[in-house]
DNA sequence: GCCTGTCGCGGGCAATTTGCCCGATCTTCG
DNA sequence: CGAAGATCGGGCAAATTGCCCGCGACAGGC
């Protein structure tokens, strides 16, 4: 039987080699695509048609979830692993709706990711343990609320806001006025139960929706 | 000739293998040990004693920074390359400043790292492309004056507000009025050239100033 | 088809904060 | 001693926040 092929999307060459070297070397997978941003993950998924998609979530530009969100779009059935070192439980659950068919973080053991892909293969979801704890964590003790609160409209302008944009350029850029961003951007952090602006950005970097500053276009 | 002795240092099992793909099956380099933090880091560094250490300096736990001065306290001719993700400018020289003998960002290109191995094992400051830049243009074009140019009150100032801390709780803690507290906030971003609160926070990880939430007390 | 719920969008307005000015101390240093 | 600079804060107009409201679009459910 002929080996399955997998597509790996991650920024970091050195990130790409450690996935070739768990997945490639690894009887039963092949590797034959790579990408290492969410525009290309979309154009080399269509050429290369992978059984399955390794990715990280926290690509340059666009984000993984709206890869993983177009790809899905493209092809209903196509099996995407979330491979990120983000063990928000916030994140996960933005992923496997936007259609992840499994969800591993890197500080898992090597083998969980192999596991999963073998998982997700056979058409089962794979969700690492520690993510299972973290969403678990999440639901009892409410003690915050959490991304899953917002709405996804709400979950971009955080992004942007907490990425250090200007109100006025995030109106700009989503063609909304500036009255409806400070409306959002007041009730992001009323529902999120949160004081401070400093503590809105450190809630989405917590929650794997932003990593560093700027990102200079939606 | 016999190999040069290598220790890698990084949390993401994934990530150590994409270091041994690049480094283990390079001439003249052998990986001799591995730690996944910076406590670990220390005790192996003794252990192996090895040419040369490749970490990453976000780690569970204390900072790669923190790792990077102790292992210089104990050996202060170990040669260190710091392998990140993060490019601003402000880490890399803190890293430099702890006594790292390279810095390297993870979005170079692969044998980026593998030279700046070499030329550190051959007693040369290794420092990528695009950090020098980043260093440049945070001298040139005072675009950005920097932490430099802040009191040591309005960095502690910084320090809480980047934080999360609301004004009023570091005006209680600092025992200063409240429109004090407010009156830096300007200034602070003002000298800083900033916008946003949220690039305030931003600029204050990147200086190395914080490094997560809260931290209850001062 | 209609009713209900939710979502995105924004107006309104009082209360608060920001942005930027100023002056008063208190050190430090030559 | 005098200059420089840091710390602390008052003042005040302009801008923003906090919180309320209503409107239209859309997705189910009955």
């Amino acid at each position: 039987m002929t080996d399955h092929r997998i597509m790996i999307v991650d920024d970091h060459p050195v990130v790409r080699e450690g996935y070739r070297r768990l997945i490639d070397l690894q009887p039963g997978l092949q590797i034959v695509a790579e990408a290492e941003d969410a525009r290309s993950a979309y154009a080399r998924f269509r050429e290369a048609m992978p059984d399955a998609v390794v990715m990280d979530v926290t690509l340059p530009g666009a984000s993984g979830i709206e890869a993983i969100r177009h790809i899905r779009q493209y092809d209903d059935a196509a099996k995407i692993v979330v491979f990120t070192m983000h063990q928000g439980s916030a994140f996960a659950l933005k992923a496997i709706e936007a259609g992840a068919a499994g969800y591993v973080t890197k500080s898992s053991a090597p083998d969980t990711l192999i596991k999963a892909i073998f998982g997700v293969l056979k058409g089962r979801t794979m969700i690492s343990p520690d993510v299972i704890e973290a969403i678990a964590q999440d639901r009892i003790a409410g003690s915050g609320t959490r991304l899953r609160d917002l709405s996804t409209r709400q979950t971009e302008i955080l992004r942007l806001l907490a990425s250090g944009w200007p109100v006025e350029r995030i109106a700009e850029a989503l063609s909304i006025s500036l009255k409806t961003v400070r409306n959002n951007h007041y009730h992001i952090k009323s529902v999120l139960g949160l004081e401070t602006d400093a503590q809105m950005v450190w809630f989405a970097m917590e929650a794997g929706l932003v990593q560093g500053p700027r990102e200079e276009d939606a």
